[in-house]
DNA sequence: GACGTATCGCAACAGCGTTGCATTACTCTG
DNA sequence: CAGAGTAATGCAACGCTGTTGCGATACGTC
């Protein structure tokens, strides 16, 4: 996406509270403004002013009224889910799976496309933006733009998908900039755990302040959420801990080192010792939740459907084993609400997230 | 310390603005107005205002005039060190260790002492606030508070210090507010390792916008700070990374399991070969930079110091073999600037922090 | 039907950064 | 050594934020 003028210091006020305001709404129920002024920690008054501007832009509505006893009743307010869209794609080395979902993240229609073997840059490209476009005919409300996520490292800023060391077509490709180019939307590139929690976060807003979200796909990868903001890393790519090291000297890992977590995991699953991947698994969360200490860890990806209640297990009883002597620590552990669309909607509440989410930054050119 | 009525919006955007120019004025170059205008993104106009601000509450002053070509000259301001003073108090089970910092962290005084035995909290709370003040009567400047960082598992909000499962005199109490009452000063109660990057942070405020420490004292700590905020986690004990499991059915670990890094470390420096150990440090420092994605790992602790060098040879070297394939990955890693007062100095620094760091929340009651 | 109550809206207000323009203090030119 | 050019600063009016005070509205209760 292009630069913005950076928003001037009351604008952003009035964003953050916009922002905040919808995150509330986005719940689900209807709220009243006495509990948005709590929540806020504002006045009734200022909660006036926001909602005139949400309903201005067509984002929120009245939703009827509630009478509690004497005095005048409390008018309810709701988001308007289908006031926006915007358009999620996953794409990996096999598979391109695109959704378009409302404002509230709600899947409005959806598309799966097996691709033979990865094409080409000039043949994705025009394959990517085919599928964004049948999926921008889908449903009414302004359309926002694309998110993409995929697995393996990406350059965010620049948009670029950096590639792995295996011979890759797509390494160094600046596909942000190409698919925005051809389809004239704006689009956002990223990691596909990170787009998945973010997916997550966006229908549940507060449950979700110190998460982490285990993606068991092809690799193992992760994404997390600490004090209400999605990581993202110093080089875009926080959360990969496919090559953590779990046996010093274990198996060897196609990284060429030993003992990764992806490596382990792949090796007991292929000695057919499911019990065993479950527990390297287990010691992969034990260590997340051990490094960045988040009440909640979501389990998700096409691998972990197959054997979710025994991966399930084996991680609960790492868990209550492990933090027996801190009984204070209490870790929820669930598995995705979205299945196999997980990552498809998680690209696209990247969209939402981008255009209304809070902003991180109440200073500087953020 | 008590709970402060909210501030308004607006005050929480000047008080944004005015923490980040003492961010970047604290750095110790003076700094002039347009320098600020373009770092914050406002108008020079609104510099003059927000320093204005500032000097009139003491915390900056002009530093001189520069010129730089034709044209009146820029007037340069800097932070004046001697308008605030902290207390910072490192207790561990053996030592006490206190310093008074001023405004940017530099050590105005410092006091060491060792004690017996863990003393019972009725003693400790007296000896606490007896080097305190005797800590308190140095030096110039409006004394903010006491902030006291101790290893182990700490109830941030409530200031209280869990304990261990051994046994422990310490276990449970409030020590927070004992502290507070006998003092009648603010008190902040931290983790050390978190204490510690704090320090770090608020004398190089935006080289640490991801980075780690790790401390090595009697046990394995380490701090994150993300995105520009140093993680506290759901539990209030983010980077205890002691009890990772770098070696699955390794090394029998006090807390009753196998392979964890810190039983590993010790078994290694127990069976004399520091390389074995320095290279279960790496591993960890390894596993972090994967997990989160720093770009900084700071080394620090008493027991580090002894053979950083062979320390930080191995940790770097893992780093460059382990981010080989990404080539974009660098990772500065460095030894702590404060030596053996880091945390110490690092609870006073969460004072200011407390008091004149940047605010977290856009929104709400934050 | 009058009263108490809670919600809501209007209008005036304070405080933030912005804008436009005058002032200041320097360098450079002739 | 004036006078022009230049860049930083200050003053005043402004727009926008949320706040405050008060009146209007709509409900239940007596």
């Amino acid at each position: 996406m292009p630069p913005m003028p950076s928003p001037r210091p009351l604008e952003r006020v009035a964003g953050a509270h916009d922002a905040a305001v919808l995150a509330i709404a986005r719940r689900g129920e209807p709220v009243s403004r006495a509990e948005l002024a709590e929540a806020l920690a504002v006045t009734p008054q200022a909660i006036s002013k926001i909602l005139a501007r949400l309903m201005e832009r067509g984002l929120m509505a009245e939703a009827g009224t509630l009478v509690l006893g004497p005095g005048k009743p409390t008018t309810l307010y709701r988001v308007v889910p289908t006031s926006r869209r915007a358009i999620g794609l996953h794409l990996t080395r096999r598979r391109l799976h695109g959704v378009v979902v409302d404002l509230t993240g709600e899947i409005i229609e959806r598309r799966e496309q097996e691709i033979g073997a990865p094409p080409p840059i000039p043949e994705l490209i025009p394959a990517l933006a085919a599928q964004a476009r049948e999926l921008a005919a889908q449903g009414p409300g302004e359309l926002l733009g694309v998110g993409l996520g995929m697995p393996g490292p990406v350059d965010w800023p620049a948009g670029v998908y950096r590639g792995t060391s295996t011979p890759d077509p797509w390494r160094g490709a600046p596909i942000r900039a190409l698919l925005a180019a051809e389809l004239g939307l704006p689009v956002l590139l990223d990691h596909d755990s990170r787009a998945a929690l973010v997916g997550e976060a966006w229908s549940q807003p507060d449950l979700l302040r110190n998460a982490a979200l285990l993606l068991v796909e092809d690799g193992l990868g992760a994404a997390l959420s600490l004090e209400g903001t999605t990581v993202r890393g110093a080089h875009f790519q926080a959360g990969e801990v496919g090559h953590t090291v779990v046996r010093m000297d274990g198996a060897a890992c196609t990284c060429g080192r030993r003992g990764c977590a992806q490596a382990e995991y792949h090796a007991a699953l292929a000695a057919g010792d499911e019990a065993a991947a479950a527990r390297v698994l287990a010691t992969v969360v034990l260590d997340l939740v051990r490094t960045v200490d988040v009440d909640r860890v979501i389990l998700g990806g096409r691998t972990v459907y197959a054997q979710h209640e025994t991966s399930m297990d084996a991680i609960r009883t790492a868990l209550h084993e492990g933090f027996a002597a801190e009984p204070w620590v209490h870790v929820e552990v669930m598995l995705s609400t979205r299945g196999t669309d997980l990552i498809a909607v998680g690209a696209a509440c990247q969209v939402l997230e981008h255009e209304y989410g809070l902003p991180q930054a109440l200073v500087g050119p953020g």
